[in-house]
DNA sequence: TAAAAAATTTAGACTAATCTAAAATATGGA
DNA sequence: TCCATATTTTAGATTAGTCTAAATTTTTTA
């Protein structure tokens, strides 16, 4: 199998590439807090496993098997998640690293079976969707709350900021998954953005804010 | 934080301690399948971190620190095989494996609010005893079933041997923890003893079983 | 289109955990 | 008590993953 530091390599190129397609060194630095020339390092490394497509100076992708690897990882993450909040009463801003530990332990048969005991969720406490038992899953599309317009209505399904201050700032304001709410103004002057909650309830939010904040329509 | 490896020494050691008191290289190096060299070289790190009481040649032993640690580990374990068995309806002899990988992850939180979610469960799926969140716990006085004498009659609480082969065979022969049984005849020649369970069943198992087998009178 | 700057890779070193082989120490039987 | 044997430790390597500093390649920009 793989170890601990080639998996996390493979989740983070899987998540940096659905922005860019191909993923740079540096990127892949950053998003590790380790250095360039670590990451070089294990380039080459997975690149023997044929789990990247790798040349050097040129980025990598992910193969098909490095893909699947991935997800994998991906769906252990989010469905520990799920049972953290759903089954231990965590909140939402608690799971992220505790589930970075979890997504490690091995077994297939584990992941299932906890998939089953919580009756096949389909999107972790953040709004991500959960691939199932074959890797398969489909993203909403989602817009960035700041992209609506004056009176356009939708449903908070995601966020594109995962850090504990950000969802512990939209629990307090109850802006939380699978709320609607409706624009009701956009100030010019810094982009901030006035919403209705359910209950009438008036929010005003910064730029920063509806930036992160994910909607369906 | 400890690693992994330390974690498992430290375990390994309260483990052997419980029989001997003091524990030597050797055993160390069997237990975990490793070289007497390599185990001599952790045992001055986990000394260095007073972890262990450790002078060359002499054999070690757990500190209060160590053992509090061991016991934390034992806890996880234990807890996250009743979960497997008892939410994921896993069998007794499949669940060991994943536990430990699952006894180093590190949140104390994680694993109080499973223990509170489960009820405070007193006792794994092999009978052995959880240790609460202050590290507190009784060992039950426990017989091997070949201790015992014709007519006497127990319940069976615990296993010796936890390997699968032999955790299978008690489940097949409906030989598991709960069950009250009664020595009908002990064969003098190979020392097998003759039971029976409920319901009047009778069961003849080897001298071997019977060594394995614990139980409360 | 040739520097300059940025990105990436290589070289060499370090730590944790392991190994084999050799040396040191302890132990038990004559 | 002494020596043969068993146990344990030391010495020297190895692998995975990381680092810094230097070299190389690519990209930008003037
Ligand atoms: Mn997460
Ligand atoms: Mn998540
Ligand atoms: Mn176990
Ligand atoms: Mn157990």
């Amino acid at each position: 199998m793989n170890t601990l530091a080639e998996e996390n390599y493979l989740k983070c190129i899987y998540h940096l590439s659905a922005d860019a397609g191909i993923v740079s060194t540096n990127q892949i630095a950053a998003s590790l807090n380790t250095k360039a020339s670590s990451v070089t390092d294990m380039l080459k490394k997975l690149a023997d496993k044929v789990l990247i497509n790798y040349t050097r100076y040129q980025g990598v992708s992910l193969t098909p098997a490095g893909e699947k690897i991935a997800v994998g990882i991906i769906r252990k993450h989010r469905l520990w998640e799920y049972f953290l909040v759903e089954k231990l009463n965590f909140k939402w801003d608690q799971v992220h690293d505790m589930a970075e530990e979890m997504e490690h332990i091995s077994s297939e048969e584990l992941i299932d079976r906890l998939d089953e005991f919580m009756g096949h969720p389909k999107h972790d406490p953040h709004g991500d969707p959960i691939p199932d038992c074959n890797g398969k899953f489909k993203s909403a599309e989602l817009k960035p709350l700041s992209t609506l317009t004056v009176n356009q209505c939708g449903v908070i399904s995601g966020v594109r900021d995962h850090s504990s201050p950000f969802l512990q700032y939209l629990e307090k304001q109850q802006l939380t998954i699978g709320k609607t709410i409706t624009i009701t103004d956009i100030i010019e002057y810094d982009h901030s953005v006035a919403l209705k909650l359910e209950a009438n309830k008036e929010i005003h939010i910064s730029r920063e804010v509806a930036n992160n904040l994910l909607i369906a329509l």
